[in-house]
DNA sequence: ACGCACGCTAAGCGCTCGCTCAGGCTGCGA
DNA sequence: TCGCAGCCTGAGCGAGCGCTTAGCGTGCGT
């Protein structure tokens, strides 16, 4: 119940694109058990269980456990892009736009806690050729990242002596979220990623 | 080879409080399987193999495969712990004691990143009893940290408004190094540790 | 010289894993 | 009305898991 709610209410819609209807279950059940639990303890049978199953529906339209966990890290992957993609691509100065990109970020790691811990942790999971095509995706994250940050360093906004190390600091910090943050603790979403963008300006140098 | 260079070049003198010599050993496997593979996915036969035993020879040192994830995350913990009470108890200006207490924790994570990956991304995978010990030494972590970045408000050297937010943002990046650090990348821990210490003292304002 | 305690191994127990397969519902077109 | 296609289940296979047990070799005290 509580899983429901949060899962429900911390992803926008989540997984609409998976069709049909029983593979998207399966797949929810899959995010939600490998967050708890990890991939590697988490079940064949557990997943289907949660979703209302047998253990051989999930045969029907996943080849593999492991096709599951590659789905939801590239539609993970592709949520996490296109969000900072919308972010780098904005209009306003290079401090509006890497605050926006924080903010946005942080948001989705906290609010979608579940699926980011799979995403960002389960990477080694992965068989090498499904890495590869996750790590690819990474490298965009990155770029759009550094993107903004060379930005305010031409424009003289932002005082950055390593912005290569500097874009992975930024990174890393918000990543990081989906590690410690508890949907019952004492701060929401939007209250993370306005600290954090607070302090990623300061990590910049920002005048602000 | 090259993990025993690792293990051997990276982390001080590891492990020289495990005796005997066969329980230290397979304690030092235990690590890089599980930094390697993760908990679930590494196997006691592995655990053995790689100590040049028999799978049995574990179970004369260690009660449960579950025994050597606690003994190895207790010790990691103590030791990080040991880092950051050294740098809290320095004698400098909390600016410099921050700068310390970061790039010398960074280093633990960057330097011995196959520990440092068991001790901070594991503790999912122990029962209620061991995880509420370590949990508790994380609760220290955390006070150390605060402690400086509290002293330096006090001092006046620090402009931070949210103290509780900044202390998990700034172990929040340290201990992420321990995900992303590649003892092959073009950074040492060094290097990764002064940038850190940098990009730490620009979150919480000080004039440096 | 000898016995015994200790550290270790070979073999294997009971169990659960990922995954398969034969068959049974159910709904839809003709 | 009936056949057939698409989903799904019950039962279970082979493999590998954590862990145990019986017994062997070695070195040390006496």
């Amino acid at each position: 119940m509580s899983t429901a709610e949060e899962t429900a209410g911390g992803e926008m819609p989540p997984w609409a694109e998976v069709t049909p209807d029983a593979a998207r279950r399966l797949l929810v059940a899959a995010v939600e058990a490998f967050a708890e639990r990890g991939y590697h303890a988490t079940t064949t049978r557990d997943i289907a269980g949660r979703a209302g199953m047998s253990p051989a529906a999930l045969y029907i339209h996943y080849k593999t456990k492991e096709e599951l966990l590659h789905r939801i890290s590239r539609i993970g992957h592709e949520k996490a892009l296109e969000i900072l993609r919308t972010a780098a691509r904005g209009e306003g100065s290079a401090t509006e736009r890497l605050a926006d990109a924080v903010s946005s970020f942080v948001r989705w790691h906290a609010g979608g806690r579940t699926t980011a811990r799979v995403v960002q942790y389960e990477l080694d999971s992965l068989g090498p050729a499904a890495r590869a095509e996750i790590i690819a995706l990474r490298r965009q994250v990155d770029a759009q990242v550094r993107g903004i940050i060379e930005d305010g360093v031409a424009s003289g906004e932002f005082d950055v002596p390593d912005v290569r190390g500097t874009t992975l600091a930024v990174l890393s910090l918000c990543i990081d979220v989906a590690r410690w943050f508890n949907v019952n603790g004492p701060r929401t979403p939007d209250e993370v990623g306005a600290l954090y963008a607070d302090l990623v300006l300061r990590m910049v140098g920002a005048v602000k």
